[in-house]
DNA sequence: CAATGATTCAAACTACTGTTTGAAATGAAC
DNA sequence: GTTCATTTCAAACAGTAGTTTGAATCATTG
């Protein structure tokens, strides 16, 4: 009654013939990506997805056992996709040019894509108000990203990526990035001409880019002009 | 039945008399601040607004009406507190100064006075889901600040407040700040050291600052380097 | 003191949430 | 065609939300 990490209980053996029933089951995660994107997890209805997954409002509990078990698998799912950031991993190019890149891409599968970046608008909501279901996907998913984020942004300053200037960089990017997904209701009150047309989407990341290297750069000199190894600069 | 802008009818010919009246009336803002700031106005409930005042649960209702009276009430008083917001005044010191100074004394209201600054928290919220009540307070407090905001920025790189770059770059610059308080659950797990000491506060309001006018200062110069009223560089 | 209006209170009401239930439908295997 | 587990379904359940109600309390006024 309290483990609820083996649900399916009906659905282990995988009886070798299922179409509809595995059916419903992938159109309800379905259902719930957008639904929890849309809304978060605590906005987000049983009720709705179930509706728009064409299936009975109970059907959530059959598959899952409950919401935040669904809710989990679309975390689970949104991982899969994520984890796999092709250009997180290449050493080709130099780290500027990569924090270009992915800036670019980022806010790209944010705002342009035909439908808008699911995991990424899910990890919004989470963003602001953490759900249970969050502590696994921050270890499993977000946190070799953000790990590698932060290498990349120290080989840019030469600060090694545990150092506070380059978690402090880190956070000034991502802040600038997260802030026209988290805010974008408001901003387009403060800020109408903001359409977040293809052009104006990429034109936010090179500034994004931009705005964040000059003080990279400002950062890689002020440490070439001392002897390396001073590390207790900075904090003036 | 539908007008919901004069509620408080028993109480409008004010009868020149009430003293207990008025106190759980005062109470319950109280009450609502803190519960708003907290979780939000879908988060809060009218029973712990309630019990936290000492009142009965029906007490919302009598003196706002509703939930949403209540909640527009308490943006209402926060708007009176930060309309007049001394720094954004002050034309005497740079500009430069100016912006550092006003990015300390929001991430300091924010973590480190006594009881932390529930208006900003509220705005917090309304950033990530705004309500029907944001509107009003929108236009009568945000956006003056924003102006004013962008004002500083413009002068700071020599561009007009509605120049695109002038307003990318008071995004890049709020997209910092509210990063970590939108952040803060998360941030916590990402960056356990990150515990928000007055002394950290400081320092991530020292990094935003200077993060901020390495870009500042570097548009400035590439916009003396070309002759003025060329406004067409940018986006190379 | 009686009366009047403002305020408080406990309880119920309505609506919505996630969840459970038990019967009905389905579909493959014998 | 019967059997059997899987899947679907409508309905109800329990819990909580905001809100309303009508009587009880209180304070002030005539």
């Amino acid at each position: 009654m309290n483990n609820t990490s083996d649900y399916p209980l009906s659905r282990r053996p995988v009886p070798a013939t299922r179409l509809a029933g595995e059916g419903t089951r992938e159109k309800l995660l379905d259902a719930a990506e957008q639904a929890f994107a849309d809304h978060g997890f605590e906005g987000a209805t049983v009720r709705e997805i179930c509706l728009r997954a064409g299936a009975n409002i109970a059907a959530v509990n059959y598959y899952f056992g409950d919401k935040l078990n669904l809710y989990t698998e679309v975390l689970r799912r949104f991982a899969r996709k994520l984890d796999v950031e092709a250009a997180l991993s290449d050493r080709t190019v130099s780290p500027e040019a990569l924090l270009r890149a992915i800036i670019r891409m980022r806010l790209r599968g944010m705002f342009t894509s035909q439908n808008p970046d699911l995991p990424f608008r899910v990890m919004m909501h989470e963003w602001a108000h953490p759900t249970p279901a969050m502590d696994r996907v921050l270890n499993d998913t977000l946190r070799p990203l953000y790990d590698r984020f932060r290498e990349i942004v120290g080989a840019i300053i030469g600060l090694p990526r545990d150092h506070e200037t380059t978690r402090l960089c880190v956070h000034s990017i991502m802040g600038q990035a997260i802030h026209y997904v988290q805010g974008r209701p408001i901003l387009a009150k403060l800020w109408p001409e903001l359409t977040m047309t293809p052009d104006q989407v990429d034109r936010i990341a090179d500034h994004i880019a931009d705005f964040s290297l000059a003080y990279l750069h400002t950062v890689k000199s002020a440490r070439r002009r001392v002897t390396p190894d001073a590390r207790e600069r900075k904090r003036s």
